[in-house]
DNA sequence: GTCAGCTGTGAACGGTGATTCAAATTGGAA
DNA sequence: TTCCAATTTGAATCACCGTTCACAGCTGAC
């Protein structure tokens, strides 16, 4: 599970330093090609010549093409998560208000990304790298899951199961911020109506009548 | 968009039957390899070696690994949304009672289906691929869009967009799939409460109170 | 100023697996 | 039965890319 450093065993600060901002203008280079071309485009190659270094030197930072990218990745989903951990921890507010605010912002934030988070949700690329994406998922799932067995514990929301519908919220907003851009370009009107639509959808997934455990069907 | 025949002209009738049948052993040999092992094991070779032809055969039949594999998927997603359209377009049931039988079955026979729901859902493998799924997707969401829109025009729904309601039920299910399968076998236990609460989860999602545009946040 | 090691380079290598093709086989028509 | 064209075969070909490596250029230490 520990991403190596590829081989770089730094002696003198001066020369650590220069080697971490190689690696991050490599993991920028590697983010930005994802972003404008997606998985498919994305070889070792083409990131060392937007990097600007040779492709060998690629592998002086990182072990292998699939530790550069689910790094990468990692990065980005990492940013993500807190951004709805923040909103989901927030005191002093019902479950399903954070829940909402959760899901604009997140979608929000998506459709501003652009192709980067249609990428990292859903085009695939290689096994190592799918790891991390459904490690995202369920660190999101998870997140929303607390969040609702809090709202269960204070009486705000029915019995239901966390860990079902933290995951069911998950895959609604993700595929609520991917249908969109598949199709094209989102202007702002539509990403706040995106956003808004979405989150009651996942309020009232939560709160509504048939909540409790078996009403169902 | 066609999909191409391979170079198969075939006169007789006899010929025809035979090449068809040749197809069809070709078509499954591929469900199968990616139901057992996923699409990373999809190789032409072990296709052609389970449906028992030479790797060239394939060819006679298919002009590419891509499109083979293209029409499988798309045989099986049709099959999927033709049982969910069955659900969904039946006579005097309320909307939100059809959308979560829609689900309830969809939710059961994908995870009593195991692996290939998982290869079809998420796994990746070729942008041609891709598309298939997103084709899928969308139709699925369409679906769910349209009786939505009845329960709407019917008093029965409130207000709310139906393409983004219907795309985030189908982004919910999906995900109500995926995460127990990426985690283990699931038993029927487990299926029954997934189903029940996911179909639960979208009942509410678009009968709750907040399910009027712009009430939200 | 010189030297020993890092570090960077990018052409060459190697593995993988899709696709092709020339030869063999088959099936049907005459 | 004979012959021709269509079909099948599977080994060889080919393309693609990740990875390596022999070499050159630096860098910092003494």
């Amino acid at each position: 599970m520990v991403e190596g450093e590829g081989q770089a065993l730094s002696r003198s600060p001066r020369v650590a330093a220069r080697q971490a901002e190689a690696r991050r203008r490599i993991l920028e280079a590697a983010r930005l090609v994802v972003s404008e071309q997606g998985f498919a485009a994305a070889q070792v190659a083409v990131v060392a010549s937007i990097a600007d270094v040779a492709t060998g030197s690629i592998y002086r930072h990182f072990p292998s093409k699939a530790s550069l990218f689910s790094e990468m990745l990692r990065q980005v989903c990492r940013r993500e998560l807190e951004v709805v951990r923040a909103i989901l921890e927030e005191d002093g507010r019902s479950a399903a208000e954070r829940i909402g605010d959760a899901v604009t912002t997140f979608v929000d934030r998506a459709l501003r990304g652009g192709g980067l988070s249609y990428a990292v949700i859903v085009e695939p690329m290689d096994p190592d790298i799918d790891q991390v994406r459904l490690d995202a998922r369920a660190g999101l799932a998870a997140a929303f899951a607390r969040v609702i067995k809090e709202g269960i514990a204070a009486g705000e929301l029915g019995d239901q199961d966390p860990d079902i519908r933290g995951a069911a919220i998950v895959g609604a907003f993700l595929e609520g911020v991917v249908a969109p851009l598949a199709a094209r370009p989102v202007d702002a009107a539509r990403r706040d109506e995106v956003g808004r639509e979405i989150a009651a959808f996942c309020q009232n997934a939560v709160t509504g009548a048939a909540a409790t455990r078996g009403s169902g069907t």
